[in-house]
DNA sequence: CTTGTCTATGAAACGAGTTGCATAGCAGGA
DNA sequence: TCCTGCTATGCAACTCGTTTCATAGACAAG
């Protein structure tokens, strides 16, 4: 498991409650792990009674208060055990390759709009991955400028993901150019 | 879940055992969904209680008997079925992305022997690979020979793994660069 | 004739992830 | 006033996936 570990290294690159938990699953952390807000309460509450974080009642004005975590000492033992663990490389599960492959026994061509559908979805991802780059790892220094070493390690897992992104494309492409040319041969 | 959809697939490739299922998972449909033999023999047995595969004992010499699986007329309707679905494009899960980021609050250097573990599981990945589109996808014929559609759409989902295993260990490349540099930079 | 390995199947328990539902404060508009 | 929508937290039930253990036939090596 490591969504226990993820929520560790967001709440150390800054506090927050569960709900602004959620919403960086959906943006940044999110872009190499997922998790909904039930798991993620579910897992603050065991961590919490692990002592791996602190809670602090945080009143707000406008809207309801919230409950703000942050990284206690335990925690931080939790996260560098794991982190000098070895790990398996992932394992990888692509419903659209087993419906490319299922594909032979139905109408290949009747994908087409599914695989369109996924080109568009993976260029939207890419776009906002740039532009999150631009945004925040455009250095206003000069080029070369040492950075402290948390941006260059969140620069350089975000290159990965813009290099997942423009893979896939690609190969979407490839697999469209396949689909329609079975199609020309009926 | 689209387990019962791969196990499908690949009964209509060729009929099985659940143990040659299992093995299968190891290769060719294991390069993008794995399953190992419990949740398979667990998700068989309740396809053929809903009756989309048929069983067939078969006795063998020299080795225990078995049960070949064939897909049924139901089961056929139901992935038919869910070509027909939409699915949402995958969400991914990088262990290795969240220790990249989780390394900012420890010892980046301590994680280079790890990248490079993955970087040689990739490599070896990607080698293995390319040897089976060398087995399988050399066309013996002409280059633009037309094969059956099932062939075209297995190759362009084995293109599909290779160019994911180039691109990771491109991006692995980076990464050890990266840590390489903060190390430099203490 | 015991031990190890490969084929072949399965039960049981546990842990992780998903889905649906419930509650509640506060704001803005119909 | 009621309804919608956003922030904020949580329970319960269920499904999916992993881990551990167990059984058993066949063969080969020692």
């Amino acid at each position: 498991m490591a969504l226990e570990h993820a929520i560790l290294v967001s709440l150390l690159e800054k506090p927050g409650s569960g709900y602004e938990l959620a919403r960086r699953f959906e943006r940044s952390i999110g872009y190499f792990w997922t998790a909904t807000h039930q798991q993620i309460y579910r897992v603050l509450k065991r961590m919490e009674g692990d002592g791996w974080i602190d809670v602090r009642e945080v009143p707000q004005q406008g809207r309801p208060d919230k409950k703000e975590y942050s990284v206690a000492a335990l925690g931080r033992a939790a996260l560098s055990g794991w982190l000098h663990e070895p790990i398996e490389p992932e394992s990888v599960r692509h419903d659209l390759a087993v419906k490319i492959r299922g594909a032979a026994f139905d109408d290949p061509a009747a994908l087409i709009r599914e695989v369109e559908r996924h080109h568009r979805a993976h260029s939207d991802r890419l776009a906002h991955y740039l532009a999150g780059e631009e945004r925040d790892f455009t250095a206003p220094g000069a080029p070369g400028t040492p950075g402290d070493a948390g941006r260059e390690l969140q620069h350089v897992v975000l290159r990965g993901g813009i290099a997942y992104e423009r893979m896939t494309i690609a190969w979407l492409d490839d697999v469209l150019a396949t689909l329609h040319r079975l199609r020309r041969e009926h």
